[in-house]
RNA sequence: GCGGAUGUAGCUCAGGUGGUUAGAGCACCGGAUUGUGGAUCCGGGGGUCGGGGGUUCAAGUCCCCUCAUCCGCCCCA
């Protein structure tokens, strides 16, 4: 009888017009920037997530749901969006279709992890993707989008982290040197970081073990051993986002969770949350993922999102985006009789716009009107009664406590001026 | 995967040292009101006490196991 896959929701009427509000301007912030809606499916082959996200990822390694289908195959409940983009851009040969192919969604994402306040099992990301776009300014208008969303949902506290992660020209060199630079160091290491040391080593740099991180602190960083290449597109990504105004702090130690991105990776934080949710929002470039999943070199940069977390960032700074919504009218009914021709005028204010409740139990006028007014309705009609025989309908405005009868052909015309 | 806390009505919770048919507030339903408002009063429906096992004449209460959720860690959005 619980959630297989907890979502973190508490306060459904309230939760859910803020949710709505934040995929509706989410869409209209992106496509105002020329991006296109995507949708793909929530479950995918075990090997695109295996050969994109990384074996030795934490996402891929122990967070996936994993099961098989009746034919044998390996599927998972997809952890992250990108992949999924990225392969239905191969598989549907988009790629080929010209520049500036430019994707957002708002999507389900799944990972086996133990929930808790701002993680859960099952969570919604609000993403987006451009291909073949190898310029910096793509990187810096991919972090503007999602700042800029951030601040017209009315955020403070806002901090954009930016790295260069390297490309595979340059990454490997430079990993020698940090591996080279931990060993030195390996007893002082937490046992986490020692078992990183050969498995995933930049890991090691976003530790939060004070023991690490005293070591971290003097170890070399990526963003001084960039190729040429690499450090001419940082520098880009930097002179971009200051042309459009937008503040950054550089973060030589920050590493992304999963092993396809080159070149830049970000985050943005709400400083109004505590430890690792403040991170409301982070992607990066991966130049190298529709590659590695059969498809031609194409450049990529894109974002991810939980919108459960910018839920609870507006929920801390005390923003309220919408209020419940409540139906502008109620159609009542004095008796049986009339219940449905109260049901029929409902029906009719629906269809000229007007958002109309109608209580489909038949009781009193007393009780109807109490639970029209509990729920918030700003007019009552009540058909039928002796209103009823001279043609008339008895509107009474909830707010005001005044009513009066009026003429059946003239309701809907009243009702749409309100 | 590790640590801590908590599971009793739709919700929030109460139920000293075991002891009748397990309670309250809110919510819901009905009535007072044969046709009119958030109040009030009266009445009502609702419970596998998370699940399983054990101890006992007797378990919501004690013991063991298990599951789930919440909080923290790891990691992530």
């Amino acid at each position: 009888m619980d959630d297989v896959l907890p979502t973190g929701f508490s306060n459904p009427v309230y939760d859910s017009a803020t949710w709505v509000e934040i995929k509706r301007r989410y869409a209209q912030w992106a496509e105002l920037h020329g991006y296109r809606y995507i949708e793909t499916p929530v479950v995918e082959s075990t090997g695109l997530f295996r050969r994109t996200a990384g074996e030795t990822s934490d996402i891929v390694s122990k967070e996936m749901y994993t099961f098989e289908d009746a034919g044998g195959r390996s599927l998972s409940l997809r952890p992250e969006g990108s992949a999924s983009v990225c392969r239905a851009l191969v598989q549907h040969g988009l790629a080929a279709s010209g520049t500036g192919l430019k994707f957002y969604y708002t999507a389900p994402m799944f990972r086996a992890e133990r929930p808790q306040r701002g993680r859960y099992r099952q969570h919604t990301q609000l993403g987006l993707e451009v291909f073949k776009e190898t310029d910096p300014s793509a990187d810096a208008e991919v972090i503007a989008v999602l700042y800029g969303f951030f601040r017209r949902l009315g955020l403070g506290q806002l901090t954009v982290h930016i790295n260069s992660v390297g490309s595979p020209a340059c990454r490997p060199a430079y990993r020698d040197i940090l591996v080279a630079y931990l060993r030195e160091h390996m007893g002082q290491l937490s046992e986490d970081s020692q078992r990183r040391v050969d498995v995933n080593p930049m890991r090691v740099l976003d530790s939060k073990d004070p023991r690490d991180q005293e070591i971290v602190a003097g170890a070399p960083v990526m963003i001084d051993h960039l190729d040429e290449e690499c450090r001419e597109h940082f520098d880009g990504v930097k002179a971009a986002l200051g042309a459009l105004g937008i503040p950054f702090v550089i973060n030589p130690r920050l590493v992304r969770g999963l092993d396809y991105y080159t070149k830049t990776a970000f985050e943005v934080t709400c400083d109004s949350l505590d430890g690792a949710i403040k991170v409301i929002g982070g992607g990066g470039r991966y130049d190298g993922l529709v590659e590695q999943i059969g498809g031609p070199s194409t450049a990529a940069v894109g974002f991810g999102s939980g919108i459960e977390r910018v839920i609870l960032a507006l929920e801390s700074q005390n923003i309220r985006l919408a209020k419940p919504r409540s139906a502008h009218a109620a159609v009542l009914y004095f008796d049986e009789g009339a219940k449905l021709e109260a049901f029929a005028l409902a029906a009719r204010l629906r269809e000229t716009g007007v958002e109309t409740d109608f209580p489909y139990r038949s009781r009193g006028v007393s009780k109807q009107l109490q639970a029209a007014v509990k729920s918030g309705v700003r007019f009552a009609l009540i058909v039928g009664g002796e209103e009823g025989e001279r043609g008339e309908v008895v509107v009474k405005d909830l707010l005001n406590r005044t009513q009066e009868a009026v003429p059946k052909d003239r309701v809907l015309e009243m009702l749409q001026q309100s």
